[in-house]
DNA sequence: CAGTGGTCTAGACCACTTA
DNA sequence: AAGTGGTCTAGACCACTGC
C-alpha cells in the first residue's frame, strides 16, 4: 500500500508486478523454479486464484513456463525459443532452420546522434557496434547490423571472423543477464548497395528485404537495435495475424 | 458425451467450442448481445466460472467483446478494428491511415492449377479475381491483387473505376457472411515489372515489398488470397514480436 | 507416495451501464 | 434500482511427475 498513490489495479494485475519484478531483477534466475503456487499466496496473502491469475498472465507473456506435475520455471532463452519466437525467415518451402553467423566486425564506439536515438542514448553514449553475416543451408543471404548500449552490455565483444551457432539472445541472457521480450519490426524493399551486394553475392540493385528492428527488455528499455538486409531469392519473412 | 468418441478435452474447452460454433453459425449475429454468464452456464450445466473462463478465450481471440455493465457482444468487423488488425502498413513516421481503394479489374474465372493450390481448391473451381491500387493520403503506393472461392462469395463483384472507402473485411462479413479471423503474411523484395511500375508511377526494376497472405474463417479454413505490393518509398510494414 | 499444477465449483462482493 | 461483467476467495478433486 501507498497512501499518497494508492494501487488501484486488481490484486491479480499487482501481485503479477511483483512477480514479473522478482524476475526482471533475478530474484528467481533464468531456469530455475519459483515457489508453489500455495507458498505464493500465503507470502504474498492473497488467495491461490489470484496467484494462478497473476502466472497464467506472466505464462502468456512467456516470463515463466508451467509443466504440471513438476513446477512453474523461469523462461530461459533457448536456441529453440529465440529461433521461434524473433527469427521469422523461413525457405520458401517453409522450413525454419538454424542460421549461422560469421562475424565481419565489432567495435565499441561513440554514439552518433542518427545511432543513439532508437536506443534512447544520448548522442556520445558508448555503443557496441556489429556487422555480421549470416548463412542458411551454406548460403549467405542475411546481412545484419547490431547496435548494443555499452551500459548494459559492459565488456561485450564477439570473435570475428570466427562462425557461431549460439543464438545472440540467449548469450545476451546467459553473459549480460538481459532478457529479449520483445521486439518491433519495421520493413521496407531497397536496393542493394554495393559493398552489401559484394557480401551477398549479388548485383548492384538487387531487390533485398530490410528488416529494423528495435528489441526490448523485461522492463520495456529498448536495448538492442538491429537491421537486417535479407536476400529473399529462396527465403520469406513469414508473420502471423490474429 | 459420445460413447464411441468421448471428449476429454476440459469442460472450458468444450463450452468454449459449443459457443464458438454458435458464433461461427451465426446462432448469434455479429454486433448482437450473447446471454449473460450465469444464463449460459445455466442452459449448458456447468459452473459461471467455466463460462467465465470459456469467453476468456473467445475473448483473446477476439470472436468476442465483454464490457462491464453492458453485456458481452459477438465482435463485427469495424473499419477500425480491420485496420489496426489486418493493415501493417504505416507512413515514415509510424502514422497509420486509412487507405482508399480503385479497382482495376474484377472477373470470376476458372482457377487455375497454381490459384487453386493456396486456397484448397480444385483446378478449375470458380473464383473471383481482382486488382485494384490503393492509395494512402492521396498516392498510389500499393497494388492488390485478391482471388475469393466463388463457394463462399457468391456473386461477389466489386465496382470497377470507382473509388472505394470500405475495408474488405467489412464486406465479406456484412454481405457474405464470412468473418476472417487471422491471417498468414509471406514477405519478399522483388524488382517492379514493366506494368506494375506505370501504375505505381516507378521506374522498371524498382525495389517493391510483395505481401502474400492467406486469411482464414472462424473455422480456419482459407477464404482469401490476396498479394500486396508496396512501394516503401514513404511506408513501412510493421510488424510486433512478443 | 508426496508434491506439483490443472480443473471445476460456489458464492460474495465490486464497478459500471442503463433506465 | 436492476442487470451486467470483473474481482476475489475457498476448497475439492484430478492428472502428471519424480522419488
Amino acid at each position: 500500500m501507498n497512501a499518497l498513490r494508492p494501487d488501484s489495479r486488481p490484486l491479480y494485475a499487482q501481485t503479477e508486478a511483483i512477480l514479473m519484478r522478482r524476475i526482471a531483477e533475478g530474484f528467481w534466475a533464468p531456469g530455475s523454479m519459483i515457489p508453489p503456487e500455495p507458498d505464493l499466496a500465503a507470502e504474498l496473502g492473497v488467495s491461490p486464484g489470484t496467484v494462478r491469475k497473476a502466472l497464467g498472465g506472466l505464462e502468456r507473456r512467456r516470463l515463466i513456463e508451467r509443466r504440471q506435475g513438476r513446477g512453474t520455471f523461469v523462461a530461459a532463452h533457448t536456441s529453440e525459443r529465440a529461433l521461434f519466437h524473433f527469427f521469422r525467415i523461413t525457405a520458401l518451402d517453409g522450413q525454419r532452420r538454424a542460421p549461422t553467423s560469421h562475424v565481419l566486425e565489432c567495435a565499441t564506439v561513440a554514439a552518433s546522434a542518427e545511432e543513439a536515438q532508437p536506443l534512447g542514448l544520448a548522442a556520445g553514449a558508448a555503443l557496441h557496434r556489429v556487422k555480421r553475416a549470416r548463412l542458411i543451408a551454406g548460403a549467405a543471404c542475411i546481412l545484419e547490423r547490431i547496435w548494443l548500449p555499452e551500459a548494459r552490455f559492459p565488456g561485450f565483444a564477439l570473435p570475428v571472423g570466427r562462425e557461431m551457432t549460439d543464438e545472440l539472445y540467449v548469450l545476451y541472457q546467459r553473459d549480460h543477464g538481459v532478457t529479449i521480450a520483445r521486439a518491433e519490426e519495421r520493413l521496407a524493399a531497397i536496393a542493394a548497395a554495393p559493398d552489401d551486394a559484394g557480401l551477398l553475392g549479388l548485383e548492384e540493385g538487387a531487390p533485398l528485404l530490410e528488416i529494423a528492428r528495435i528489441a526490448f527488455d523485461l522492463q520495456d528499455r529498448p536495448v538492442e537495435r538491429r537491421v537486417t538486409l535479407l536476400d529473399t531469392a529462396a527465403h520469406r519473412y513469414i508473420a502471423n495475424l490474429d
